[in-house]
DNA sequence: ATTTTGGGCACT
DNA sequence: GTGCCCAAAATT
């Protein structure tokens, strides 16, 4: 009797015990189906003493139905599975979810049909088909992706396909990506460069684990450098993967990379079309895939042999997941690398305490780029104290910042200026009666963006039609904008500056890939004088002409009870500051703050990152903080608030009692209705030899809770709604 | 997660 | 007795 134990796709089904029928050839790890009940389902086959289950007696076994045509997922990828599911508490599943991502990708035929505008017109229009040839222009998808896309039935697009107006192209899901090669363009380093590089190639070269912390000032040239590993790594015919924080800017990285390569990389995200996705997914697991550039989630992809992961950025926060599995796709890396003994790089201008302290004690080897490449000088940063020097009342921009912009329109170089808050304000009211246009779903107010004419909470994606009477008391035209977001900044520069062309750079703007790239295009062409944007603009940026940097509120981050607010306000300006003078030209940072005292505004100020590292460290340390210390939040939420509270209530009470972990709450969550689901939290802050993890999932394993009550929990959180 | 089962209740 | 709704149980 042959037994085999799976991991199935639904989290709380868990694990079950199939027969293998006579004749079919499994493993551990080969990805099967599984009949269950009159439905199928995929699991993957597993070390049984691996996970743990009651043993079913075998007249209950049904035999599996199929093993699908993939390669089995490796040990490696296995074992990080588990460390996955174990360190975030997070089921198994869930993990296994993200390996098995393409739903499409593991079974039915190699090609799949989609649809494209043939450029005939229908003979009868109507609204609906009208709009659906409007929003397709220049798509091509699935007849679901289209019919998403446009907004519109499917049945309005099979129509169009019936009157011709939309064709079908049949895609081989296998065709191979382009070839990259290592020595497609002859590359010139400094001999600090080539040193870092001739370390990192080595470690390829070496097929063991070893973390490194690339650290080197932006402008450095750390991309140049890690390019020459992801090389070396080509040359011995194995696969690289490069996680980047976010999509919306990767395109500029994706040109350097074709230029160095002469190929672009597979790209990994969660915007994909499913014929892309199932494409990569088996080009990866096939091994043709060869450098796979991607987002966090390209992570847990079955690499048939994956020899180099490069995390760029790596202080980003966007690296940590906060929904489903709430996992650390920093962490989860160096992890990875561990399982399948490789180097992992992180590489950062402005890392996190956690890894500079790794690589302190000497668990991630230090790599220092200490200069600009080819000889760029530091911006300079300059203070204006906004007590000292306030801006016109009713604006935001102080006279320093004013004068700066003049003088680069004048000159013809450009300015970028950096506030992290979409849209045009981010409170609005009634100037009657105060009423404060609030999300329905959500402890959020709802921000005006005057560009698309609407009120949208940034939080759960409701949006309304600003209403032309207050709600409340009536009163018509009545909405006063409260404080400043990127638009109004832009609104404020149009007035200083007529003739200056402007943009507006935010998620919401740049959302696609595509526009991203034109973002791109036209502010190198010089097509731009002057950008204003959110925290998006803070990364991998590189505009020569650009020569000013403007902060329109230091103080901004440093509000909110955020445990890591001190260190993300410090990388911000300190990356945004990094996009100035990054030519010949020298850039200036001017820094608007009402607190020029305090810690991270002087260090930023005095360019002494060591002084603000310092005083971080010892903050934290005192705080019992990462990384001398541990944080975790349990989130309970529910539809029904007074379920929630009662869940939280009877998690609070019974609490473990532990001399090293204390355990605060259950309070309101600070976002205490997101999304339509009221919010609990509890907080643990645990010594670093605390296992807090056995902790929590022993003391949730005794309670029993409502089924609309959802536990959630987040190990090493950086989000603190 | 999804499907099946069973109890309670209103209605014929 | 039948149909309907919802909660609980089962799924290997």
């Amino acid at each position: 009797m042959n037994r085999a134990r799976l991991l199935v796709l639904n989290a709380p089904l868990g694990v079950l015990d199939y027969r293998v029928p006579q004749g079919m050839a499994v493993e551990p790890g080969s990805i099967v189906v599984a009949p269950l009940g009159p439905r199928q389902i995929v699991g993957v086959v597993w070390e049984p003493e691996r996970l743990p289950g009651d043993e079913v007696p075998e007249a209950k076994l049904r035999p599996l139905l199929d093993v699908l045509p993939v390669p089995p997922l490796k040990p490696a990828l296995r074992r990080l599975i588990e460390w996955t599911a174990d360190y975030y508490c997070a089921p198994p599943s869930a993990v296994l979810r993200m390996v098995i991502a393409s739903g499409g990708a593991l079974r039915g035929p190699s090609t799949t049909t989609e649809y494209r505008l043939s450029g005939i017109e229908p003979d009868r229009m109507t609204p609906k088909r009208m709009q659906a040839l409007d929003a397709l222009q220049g798509e091509q998808a699935s007849m679901r992706e289209l019919a998403e896309l446009a907004g519109v039935s499917e049945a309005v697009l099979r129509s169009l396909s019936q009157l011709g107006a939309l064709e079908p192209v049949t895609v081989d899901c296998d065709r191979p990506y382009p070839a990259a090669d290592p020595d497609h363009l002859d590359v010139t380093l400094s001999s600090e460069q080539a040193a870092v590089a001739d370390e990192l190639i080595a470690a390829v070269q070496a097929r063991a684990f070893a973390p490194f912390l690339l650290d080197g000032v932006t402008g450095s040239g750390k991309t140049e450098v890690y390019s020459e590993a992801i090389a070396a790594a080509l040359r011995t015919g194995r696969q690289v993967l490069v996680l980047l924080p976010e999509i919306a800017l990767t395109e500029a990285f994706l040109r350097r990379f074709e230029d160095r390569f002469g190929a672009a990389p597979v790209t990994w995200h969660s915007s994909l079309k499913s014929s892309e996705r199932r494409r990569a997914w088996r080009a990866i697991a096939a091994g043709t895939a060869q450098v796979v550039v991607g987002a966090r989630s390209a992570l847990f992809l079955p690499y048939a042999k994956l020899s180099l992961i490069v995390v760029d950025e790596a202080h980003e926060v966007s690296f940590k997941q906060d929904d489903g599995v709430r996992y650390n796709a920093r962490d989860v890396a160096v992890m990875r690398a561990r399982f399948e003994q490789l180097p992992v790089v992180l590489a950062s201008a402005t890392p996190a305490l956690e890894s500079l302290q790794m690589a302190e004690s000497g668990i991630y080897r230090n790599l220092d780029l200490p200069a600009r490449f080819g000889g760029a000088q530091l911006p300079e940063i300059r203070l204006v104290n906004l007590t000292e020097q306030p801006p016109d009342r009713g604006n935001w921009l102080s006279p320093a910042i004013n004068t700066a912009l003049v003088d680069r329109l004048g000159k013809g170089e450009q300015s970028l200026l950096f506030l992290n808050r979409r849209g045009y304000a981010p409170l609005t009211l009634c100037r009657k009666c105060g009423h404060r246009f609030q999300c329905d779903n959500c402890s959020a107010w709802l921000v005006e963006h005057r560009f698309s004419q609407r009120l949208a909470c940034h939080h759960c994606g409701h949006e309304e039609k600003p209403p032309l009477a207050c709600p409340e008391c009536g009163e018509p035209d009545c909405m006063v904008a409260c404080g400043p977001g990127v638009e109004r900044i832009a609104d404020e520069v149009a007035g200083l500056l007529p003739e200056a062309r402007i943009a507006v750079v935010t998620s919401d703007t740049l959302g696609s890939p595509e526009r991203a790239a034109a973002f791109v295009a036209e502010a190198e062409a010089g097509a731009i004088d002057v950008i204003v944007g959110t925290q998006l603009v803070t990364k991998g940026f590189h505009f020569p002409e650009l020569t000013l940097v403007g902060v329109v509120d230091a103080d901004l981050g440093l509000e909110g009870g955020d445990l890591r607010a001190a260190e993300r306000t410090y990388q911000q300006i300190a990356q945004v500051a990094g996009r100035a003078g990054r030519g010949a030209k020298p850039g200036e940072v001017l820094i608007q703050t009402r607190h020029p005292e305090a810690p991270v505004i002087a260090a930023l100020a005095a360019g002494d990152r060591d002084a603000f590292y310092d005083a971080e460290t010892e903050a934290r340390r005192h705080a019992g903080a990462p990384p001398f210390g541990r944080w975790a939040a349990i989130i309970v939420s529910s539809e029904d608030d007074t379920e929630a509270r009662e869940a939280a209530n009877r998690l609070g009470a019974t609490r473990p009692h532990l001399p090293d972990i204390m355990i605060y709450g259950p309070a309101p969550a600070p976002m205490a209705l997101l999304r339509g689901r009221y919010r609990y939290r509890l907080l643990l802050n645990a010594r670093r030899s605390a296992h807090v993890q056995d902790v929590i999932r022993k003391w949730l394993d005794q309670l029993d809770f409502p089924r609309g009550v959802r536990i959630g929990v987040d190990i090493d959180p950086y989000s603190f709604v």
